[in-house]
DNA sequence: TGTACATCAGTGAACGCGCGTTCACTGATGTAC
DNA sequence: TGTACATCAGTGAACGCGCGTTCACTGATGTAC
């Protein structure tokens, strides 16, 4: 309760603060800005770890800009966190994607996927909880704007049919003996997204060894 | 775009607009207000479903109080989450062992308690989000007294225990093969936390039924 | 039985904060003639 | 080759907002005498 006294949070509000080496773009480049505006979101996503932190004046003050500034490249604040998630999803898509191409064998390939999975979301947790962490359904119920559950929902899908398939494959090559793919591969996905979800938020949990096999090899009931 | 002129987000922050009846409690009775307090920032949670939601400001005006009546009954802000918290916990801990209590026979216990798990999440999605939704560890980065993830670790380890000692008498009963009952009750207990958290953030999306048995039955290795 | 008084329960105004967004603007730079 | 000018990239000040928190206070009520 001592040492509280109240404190500017922020430097002063400037962007000489931000980045000091930062020019203007050249005459017709001014687009980059929009890629510098999403680094730092996502910088500040990263380290904060909060949807919240990530603020137009902070995003501004990072990148090195006046907030206004912000405006040519995005309509409000929830572009830029949708522009986020839009991104982090097409990341995700593609790392399954290249997981499930470096195993022919089905099984392997399969693993190789959650793998992968996992692999993502430990590396990029707050982007991980961001994309379906449920402080979208939240804000949608208030904001116009904002992404809607169902959006979200949407971008899962190919991510999702990744699993399907893979399991599948399982199924037709003789490994697996699920009696519904889609109904197990969906299941395989809630349980690797709740150790997911769990190991970034609750790193000080004593994660026994190999979760990820006692989840994969039962669920997708493998051979 | 249109239609966005700026108003007032809430009505005038007076207590007479919130609670109409509420009347002065009596002398040596203040504390019941603690409790309407917490009343109040459980149903705000519950309806807006954004921890964000729950400010002082809300809270007071809910219950039909200034906003500095609730400094006698809590330090801050978080005081008050930390309170809906651990109101919560003990609440699912009390239905946790209500299910394990209500059936003899080692699965059919075991399915209980699982099943009063995704009850308890799937009635009070708001709170259970709270409870292990990470926002906790996001803010324990920057504020002092908020829930660290370790402390919302501890207050989730009975909850666990109970899985654990439902598997185990599975075990012991020769209806599972699981050669680790710790570590398979951390999965299925991480399993049912991702249906658990996707089903209350995306209610969207369609559910193949069945998804509790897919789960529960594999990764428990019931026999 | 009456009354002074301490205490309790809560109020109302104010503070400074960071925020999203608006507005009118500035200065550099490429281009048409 | 020179120059007027349109456009681009971005600025700086200001707005009203809700917020957490503080401060000095008020009026009812129980209690001691």
């Amino acid at each position: 309760m001592a040492d509280q006294a109240p404190r500017p949070l922020h430097p002063v509000d400037t962007p000489g603060g931000g980045s000091p080496g930062r020019q203007r773009n050249r005459r017709g480049e001014g687009a980059r800005l929009r890629a510098d505006i999403l680094d730092a979101a996502a910088a500040i996503l990263g380290e904060t770890g909060n949807e919240q932190a990530v603020t137009l004046r902070a995003v501004a003050r990072r990148v090195g800009i006046a907030a206004p500034s912000i405006y040519p490249h995005f309509a409000d604040r929830q572009a830029i966190l949708m522009a986020l998630v839009h991104g982090a999803f097409t990341d995700l898509e593609t790392q399954l994607t290249a997981a499930a191409q470096s195993a022919a064998e089905p099984v392997a390939r399969l693993r190789a996927v959650c793998t992968a999975y996992l692999r993502f979301a430990g590396s990029r947790p707050r982007h991980y909880n961001l994309m379906f962490g449920g402080v979208w359904s939240a804000a949608a119920a208030q904001a116009e704007g904002a992404i809607t559950s169902s959006e979200a929902i949407q971008l899962g899908q190919e991510a999702l049919a990744i699993f399907v398939a893979a399991l599948r494959a399982c199924v037709d090559a003789g490994r697996s003996t699920s009696d519904d793919p889609q109904a197990d591969a969906v299941a395989l996905w809630v349980a690797l997204h709740g150790l997911a979800h769990q190991r970034a938020v609750a790193t000080a949990f004593p994660w026994p060894d190999g979760m990820e096999a006692r989840l994969i090899g039962p669920i997708a009931h493998l051979t």
